[in-house]
RNA sequence: GGGGGCGUGGUGUAGCCAGGUUAACACACCGGCCUGUCACGCCGGAGAUCGCGGGUUCAAAUCCCGUCGCUCCCGCCA
C-alpha cells in the first residue's frame, strides 16, 4: 500500500515515485494549486496537487484527519519554497492520485497543532491525542526504553518471567483489586500490588537472575504520578549484595539513557544517607540538579542571645546565594511554604553589603555572625533561613523552600539529569494509628549487618539493606536485599508484631518455599510510568500512558467503571450493596 | 475523607471582583475568490439556554447555597 513513511522523505529520494499512507495534518488550497501536509507516525510531508493531475480534484474534497493514500513522484523543491522546519522540507511529493481512504469528521480539537486541550476532551478522544507529536513521541520514548531495557538484561544473562496477575490477597501495603471467583463462591483474587513475593519465590525456584516489565495494580488514590495500575521493571538476583544490585542498575540505566535519549550520565551515581539527605534536602527524593543545601547550626546558635536559639531542639539553616535583596512577597511566601510543611516559623537575615538585615540581626554578635558564616559558606548578598524545631520538621520545612526556590530561578534546568541513590533507610518506623513497629520498605528487607544486634534493642536505629534511586527529585526505583535465613525473618516479623501463626496464614506459602534451600537475593523495582515522564520532560505519568485514568480512576473513553449485567454478578455470586443515597 | 484551582459556541480564552448592550476575541467549521503555500491570504456565514439544580433581585455568565466533572495537594500509596 505504501512505499515509503511520510516523514522519512529526503533529497535522495528525488526522482522516485512513490506511495505515501497518511492523515492530511493541514491543508492549502490556493485555489489552483492545492497544497496538503500528510502525516504518519514518521512525520509531515507536503504533497502538491496542481490541476493537470487527477489528485486535484480530490484534494477539494479532503479535510483535516481524513485517511488518504498519494501516489507521485518525489521532487526537490525550487529553492525559494524550502521549509527549514520540517524535516522533508527540501523534498515535496507531486500527487498524481489521492485516494481518500476514510473521510474523517471534524475533530473535536485540532490535531495538527500542540495547543492545550482540557485533559478530560483528550482522554475522551484519547485515539486523537494520541496522534498528536507530543504523545506519539512520548509513546516512542517509552517502547525504546522498554526495549533497551529487554536488551541490556538480556545480555546481563537475566530471564523475562511472567508472573500470574490472579494471586492471593496478603495483608499490608495498598488496598487490593478484587477479582471475584466464579468457580468458588464468595472468594476472591486478587490483583498484584507487585511480583514482590513471586520474585522472591523465582530466586529460591534457582532463576537467579529475573525480571519483567509487570503490571501493577494500587487501589488507592491518584496523583500526577500515581495511576492505579502502572508498570515496574521488576528485578531480582541470587547471590548478590547490595552493592552488585546498584551497579547493575547503574549500568542499566546508563545503557538506556545513551539508546533512547543519547545522553551519558556520569557513573556511579552519588550516594546519600537517608540521614544525610532529610538533613541536607529536607526529603528522602532530593533533586540534585542544584546545590542548595541546608546545614545543622544548632550548636552554633546556642551562642545567640535568643531563648528560641538556645532551647531549640535543633537549628537548621538554608543559604539562598544572592537573595538578600529578595523582596519582602517572595520572603514572606518561602515562609508560608516552610509553616505550612510545620515550621513553627522562620527567621531570615540578609546579609547585606551594610550588615546583615532582619529580624535576627539584632541578637548577633560579630562572633556568632563569623561563626554561622563558617557552618553555611554563607557570603555577602546570601540570604539565610532558620527554622527552629525539632530536626526532622526544620529540615522538611525548609527543603519545601529550596524546592521552590530551584523551580523559580530555573535551578531545575529541563533535560538535565541528576541521578542519585539513597540509602541506609530505616528498618522500622512507629506507626502511631496501628501502634506498632512497620517496615519502611517491606517486611523482607534485611537489616545492615552490623546493627542485627540493635534489632531488639533499639529497633529505630537499624538500618535497612535499602536503597532508592532519585531522578530529578522523583522516586524512580527502590529496593533491597532481603531476609533468606529464617531465624532473622522470624525476628522481624517479632518486631513488626506478626506473629508465628499470622505469619504463617499471610506468608506461609513464602516461608515454606525458604526452608528448602532459598539463596542470598535481593533487587529492585523501577517505577517505569515515572522515568518515562522524567526523562520525557513531562509532569504526570498520564501523559506516558497511552489510555490513562482520570484523578477520579475513570476512563473517559471507555467509560469505565461501569454497572454489569445482573446475570454477570449472579455468576460470580455478589450481590451490589450500594452506599445510602444521602 | 479533607483543602485549593478551574468549568462561557467544536477548541482555547475575555467578560464575573463592582448584576443591566444583540455575551466579545482567536483558532476550528461552512460558502466564495485565489498557481508556491507551509499557522496561506482575502470576503462572507453559521454556531453558546455561560456544567447542572435551586435561591436573592425589577434584572444573574456575574451574588448566595447545593451538586457534578476535570485538576493539584494532604490523608492514603509495606
Amino acid at each position: 500500500m505504501r512505499t515509503h513513511w511520510c516523514g522519512e522523505l529526503r533529497p535522495a529520494h528525488a526522482g522516485q515515485r512513490v506511495a505515501v499512507c497518511g492523515w492530511v495534518h493541514r491543508r492549502r488550497d490556493l485555489g489552483g494549486l492545492v497544497f496538503l501536509d500528510l502525516r504518519d507516525r514518521e512525520g509531515v510531508v507536503q504533497v502538491v496537487c496542481t490541476p493537470q493531475q487527477p489528485a486535484h480534484a480530490a484534494a477539494q474534497q479532503v479535510r483535516p484527519e481524513y485517511v488518504v493514500r498519494v501516489v507521485g513522484e518525489v521532487v526537490i523543491r525550487p529553492p525559494h519554497t524550502v521549509n527549514p522546519k520540517i524535516a522533508t522540507g527540501e523534498v515535496e511529493i507531486r500527487a498524481e492520485t489521492l485516494e481518500v481512504l476514510n473521510p474523517s469528521r471534524t475533530p473535536p480539537f485540532e490535531v495538527a497543532d500542540g495547543d492545550d486541550v482540557d485533559e478530560s476532551v483528550r482522554l475522551r478522544y484519547r485515539y486523537l491525542d494520541l496522534r498528536r507529536e507530543r504523545m506519539q513521541r512520548n509513546l516512542r520514548l517509552r517502547h525504546r526504553l522498554a526495549k533497551a531495557t529487554r536488551d541490556f538484561l538480556d545480555r546481563e544473562g537475566f530471564w523475562e518471567v511472567e508472573t500470574p496477575h490472579l494471586i492471593r490477597a496478603t495483608p499490608e501495603g495498598a488496598r487490593d483489586f478484587l477479582v471475584p471467583s466464579r468457580l468458588h463462591p464468595g472468594k476472591f483474587y486478587v490483583l498484584p500490588q507487585s511480583p514482590q513475593l513471586l520474585k522472591q519465590i523465582l530466586m529460591v525456584a534457582g532463576v537467579e537472575r529475573y525480571f519483567q516489565l509487570a503490571r501493577c495494580f494500587r487501589d488507592e488514590d491518584l496523583r500526577a504520578d500515581r495511576q492505579p495500575e502502572f508498570t515496574q521493571i521488576d528485578v531480582e538476583m541470587s547471590f548478590v549484595d547490595r552493592d552488585d544490585v546498584l551497579s547493575l542498575v547503574e549500568r542499566l540505566v546508563g545503557y538506556l539513557m545513551r539508546e533512547a535519549l543519547g545522553v551519558d550520565v556520569p557513573l556511579p551515581f552519588p550516594r546519600l544517607s537517608y540521614r544525610d539527605a532529610l538533613l541536607r534536602y529536607g526529603t528522602d527524593k532530593p533533586d540534585l540538579r542544584y546545590g542548595l543545601t541546608i546545614d545543622d547550626v544548632t550548636e552554633v546558635a546556642k551562642a545567640a542571645e535568643l531563648r528560641l536559639f538556645r532551647e531549640a531542639e535543633a537549628v537548621r539553616c538554608l543559604r539562598i546565594p544572592q537573595a538578600a535583596s529578595a523582596s519582602r512577597r517572595e520572603v514572606e511566601q518561602w515562609v508560608t511554604l516552610a509553616v505550612e510543611a510545620g515550621a513553627p516559623g522562620v527567621l531570615h537575615l540578609a546579609l547585606q553589603p551594610d550588615g546583615p538585615k532582619g529580624p535576627l540581626a539584632k541578637h548577633l554578635t560579630d562572633g556568632l555572625l563569623d561563626s554561622m558564616r563558617a557552618a553555611t559558606g554563607a557570603r555577602e548578598g546570601d540570604l539565610l533561613l532558620f527554622v527552629a524545631a525539632a530536626g526532622d520538621v526544620a529540615s522538611a520545612a525548609l527543603g519545601k523552600i529550596r524546592q521552590q526556590v530551584g523551580a523559580q530561578r530555573g535551578l531545575a534546568r529541563e533535560g538535565t539529569f541528576a541521578y542519585a541513590w539513597v540509602v541506609d533507610f530505616p528498618l522500622l518506623e512507629w506507626d502511631d494509628q496501628e501502634g506498632r513497629y512497620v517496615a519502611v520498605h517491606h517486611p523482607f528487607t534485611a537489616p545492615v549487618d552490623e546493627d542485627v544486634d540493635l534489632l531488639e534493642s533499639q529497633p529505630l536505629r537499624v538500618r535497612a539493606k535499602a536503597y532508592d534511586l532519585v531522578l530529578n527529585g522523583v522516586e524512580v526505583a527502590g529496593g533491597s536485599i532481603r531476609i533468606h535465613r529464617r531465624e532473622l525473618q522470624e525476628r522481624v516479623f517479632r518486631l513488626l508484631g506478626i506473629g508465628p501463626e499470622q505469619a504463617q496464614e499471610r506468608f506461609g506459602f513464602l516461608l515454606e518455599a525458604f526452608q528448602y534451600g532459598a539463596p542470598p537475593h535481593g533487587g529492585i523495582a523501577f517505577g517505569f510510568d515515572r522515568l518515562v515522564m522524567v526523562l520525557a520532560g513531562e509532569d504526570t505519568i498520564r501523559d506516558v500512558i497511552a489510555f490513562p485514568k482520570t484523578a477520579s480512576a475513570v476512563d473517559l473513553m471507555m467509560g469505565a467503571p461501569s454497572e454489569v449485567d445482573e446475570a454477570q454478578l449472579r455468576e460470580v455470586h455478589i450481590a451490589v450493596r450500594k452506599p445510602a443515597a444521602p
